[in-house]
DNA sequence: GGAAAATTGTAGGGTAGCCCTATAGTTTCA
DNA sequence: TGAAACTATAGGGCTACCCTACAATTTTCC
């Protein structure tokens, strides 16, 4: 299929879907067309493309997503090291999870207590927390 | 206090903080210095900086921040306020937080079963999934 | 007190992950 | 057959920085 399918079918981009192709996450085979080449990708791209996703809602990068993809995807790996390799990632995501409960936790302070002069010294204390 | 002192209380690069001012997150004195004016900074930068890590982690954009920052650190708003505005960015966090529990959600799926027919089999479902 | 080291400034380029516009070749359909 | 729809490349813009390079200004040390 073309890239204007591929687009329809996931609601992405046509530049989001060539910037991944020229970051090696998808694949396609040229076509031949007169002077210019057009894209042809098969429905394995739309796995790529699902996986792809959610590597984006754990906030990874395009570059580590690409790294990834072939290591689940792909037939070099076996089913141990897939394994072992998505159980890091899990705990990755509780990292994340946690950071954000702990982020919850900051506001509800705060929430309870919305006084100016309150909220200002919660500041001084959660100020330490920079990066 | 001058950026280098920031710059060792918070791990905050030189250019991370200037970029921060430049799109006025935080705010310095002019120092003047023959040619050249210094930034100076007060101890409420490093509250106001507080924040905005805090909004980072929340994965908000700077401009989103520093339109958050006056409202809160700000005498501009009322307690109430305050705490409306917590309650809604209490319920955002929690709606990253789910996201993130289905993501561990689906991986733990393949990690179950990470043998290639199966992951394969598992990608066409949650393939729709794409953005 | 004078030179070296540390700190600050500005300016310019690079990166990621796209979006948006312009211009032009190709295909499809009425 | 010719207009509409789709494709391509090229260029610039945006965010949130990082990383030089070079110059001006402290501060520190002998």
């Amino acid at each position: 299929m073309l890239i204007g399918e591929l687009v329809k079918i996931t609601g992405l981009s046509k530049d989001g879907l060539r910037y991944y192709e020229e970051m090696g996450l998808i694949h396609s085979r040229p076509r031949k067309a007169g002077t210019r080449t057009y894209r042809d990708y098969d429905d394995t791209t739309l796995d790529r493309l699902g996986l792809i996703a959610l590597g984006k809602r754990m906030h990874f990068s395009l570059r580590d997503i690409a790294a990834t993809l072939d290591r689940i995807v792909g037939n070099k790996t076996t089913a141990e090291e897939r394994r072992a390799w998505l159980v890091a990632q899990i705990k990755e995501v509780d990292t994340k999870i946690a950071d954000l409960q702990d982020v919850k936790k900051q506001l509800l302070l705060f929430a309870e207590r919305p006084e100016k002069e309150v909220v200002d010294a919660h500041l001084k204390e959660i100020g330490k927390y920079y990066e």
